[in-house]
DNA sequence: TTGAAAGCGTTACCAT
DNA sequence: ATGGTAACGCTTTCAA
């Protein structure tokens, strides 16, 4: 059923290392060699066993995608756009969720370190960086995304998450909100972390002080779990008019935590959100939200990793791409006085 | 850097090929031997290559998982599933969005095919059974779940698609909708396609010739086209009172036609949707849908592929899972009289 | 321009 | 109970 090249060889009359030059055209081989050669590799349908080339230390045409979680839509969109990118250019995708668990993260790098992968994909954050150290040493390409573990070598595509934060309070501000709540991912999700600092710090710039630390509820990034920290955040005296959603998810918990307290959104509270996948288009009023252009970062981070694949060893680049505000349903003006009389 | 058997042997004083019988224990090894090597392991912390075991025609515990397209919530969500399953078992996926076009599938599986994966999950319908008939017939460990290819004789897990579109049309007949809409996939997405027959015969039971062919409509899956065939649909006079879209997708695509027309949600229209992701959850109202149990599909069918990959040569099973109808909030009684003036 | 042959790191058969 | 060694299918050096 499978040839391999000793088939070919014997069939078009010549050895198996020129098979193998032809395959791979590493040497000149004579123009009549060449055509024997191609006529039985078709004939016999031959494929080259990857195993075996894999052991001579060739590349897999792997790369591992490193995501928290394949089934929130913003990684799921990131996934698709990556797996596009590297099929063009011949590679598969092994797709590895860490709910960003050290421990499932590190049996996952030993994992695709053994299957060879030709380079990784890391788009969890969350980790130390002293995970990737070994890889990293033995030369395994490496490009993150989305994420950056902190002072991590490697190439990198962000979107600006800071600035994201700031057009988000920008936004809020010029709508006339002065009492302002955050949901935020745990701290130690840097990109969670920068839309926050970018956020508190344009409120600062604008009104001293009128955003206190109490304002600001972590949680999961899962909607249910947003929904919790929604109801805390908005069953606060005074209660904040405005919320901003460091990503879709969080935002669809507060959209339903709101709706559980009966506040109209956005007659009685804006929200804004962070990402723009499919869920920010979902809701109703469609959320108001920073998007990032993830199909364009998935394309970035491929071209980078295979540059660093191919041996070009490129200088170490980090990509930041500008986020860009759609102001949509969820915000609307604040109101003169907040009702801080409210259950 | 790497060690190799050779190392672990010289290290332990045995050969290669007892250190070969410990690694995978085929074969008995004096206790004392065997803690020799396994002590010489630790230290050279020795893993196998699996390239090397894969060209002697070991497995390679990777799996491919054929979908539409990883960034469809249902699939992300099944992904995720099936993944964490398979984990559990030492199993890595590869991840396949084919888009539903028979090239990229076709090339896909040859790809999946010379990488050896040791399992397929086709997750992909409105394919050809013959694009999967080479693989069959080498032997490669096949099972389909929430799609079906006509006559492929593989290990397959479903929802009852067609009891669930019975449920849909059931639940929108007691609200005493009699005018009703479809939008669905493209013929050839067998779910659709059953969940569209299980609604039609429901209302076919109830009310003779309520439900006309012309109020079905198709489309891609994806939310702006769902919503064209949403506004082609709520355009129609007399305009359905009530539409059940074949997924999430589609259903978020029909509330915004509906949002475009004006028409309130569920008083003027109801929607009943299928799958319940998290998209369900997402949208305000809360979606009505008919809800598949993804999670329990995703080990079912790992389940089913294991025994398959393990030589177990089951039986092989169809698994109908049944689906169960969660109302909230998009549906609502149909208004006494349908509105047919209204353009 | 082409070929022979030595690996690559395993597995498994055949000896001992 | 253990070891020697021939595969597995390919790449690549060295020779011709």
């Amino acid at each position: 059923m499978k040839s391999t090249i000793y088939d070919v060889a014997e069939a078009a009359g010549v050895s198996i290392a020129t098979v193998s030059y032809v395959v791979n055209g590493k040497r000149k081989v004579a123009a009549k060699t060449r055509a024997k050669v191609l006529q039985a590799m078709e004939q016999l349908q031959f494929q080259p066993n990857l195993f075996a080339s894999a052991l001579m230390g060739k590349s897999t045409f792997t790369i591992g995608l490193l995501v928290p979680d394949i089934s929130n839509p913003f990684f799921a969109h990131l996934a698709r756009a990556i797996e596009d990118e590297g099929r063009l250019a011949g590679y598969t995708l092994f797709i590895c969720s860490t709910d960003s668990d050290p421990e499932r993260l590190a049996r996952y790098l030993n994992l695709l370190a053994q299957k060879s992968v030709d380079g990784l994909v890391i788009a969890t954050g969350a980790a130390d960086r002293s995970l990737f150290e070994p890889l990293l040493a033995q030369g395994m390409p490496l490009a993150q995304i989305a994420r950056e573990i902190p002072r991590l070598p490697v190439q990198t595509v962000l979107v600006d998450d800071y600035e994201g934060g700031r057009l988000a309070a920008e936004h809020l501000l010029q709508l006339g909100h002065r009492q302002v709540g955050i949901v935020a991912e745990q701290p130690g999700i840097t990109s969670s972390e920068e839309r926050l600092n970018g956020f508190r710090h344009a409120l600062e710039d604008e009104a001293a002080a009128v955003c206190l630390q109490e304002w600001v509820v972590h949680c999961e990034a899962a909607v249910s779990s947003a929904k919790d920290a929604g109801l805390r955040l908005l069953r606060r005296h005074p209660r904040p008019s405005a919320v901003f959603a460091c990503n879709d998810l969080l935002a669809v918990g507060i959209l339903q935590a709101a709706r559980e307290l009966d506040l109209k959104v956005p007659e009685q509270l804006s929200v804004v959100s962070f990402d723009d996948t499919v869920l920010a288009s979902a809701t109703a009023p469609a959320l108001t939200a920073v998007s990032q252009p993830i199909n364009h970062m998935g394309k970035l981070v491929i071209g980078l990793l295979l540059q660093e694949i191919k041996g070009e060893q490129p200088v170490k680049q980090r990509i930041i791409v500008r986020p860009e505000l759609l102001a949509r349903g969820t915000t609307a003006a604040a109101a003169l006085e907040t009702d801080s009389s409210h259950n």
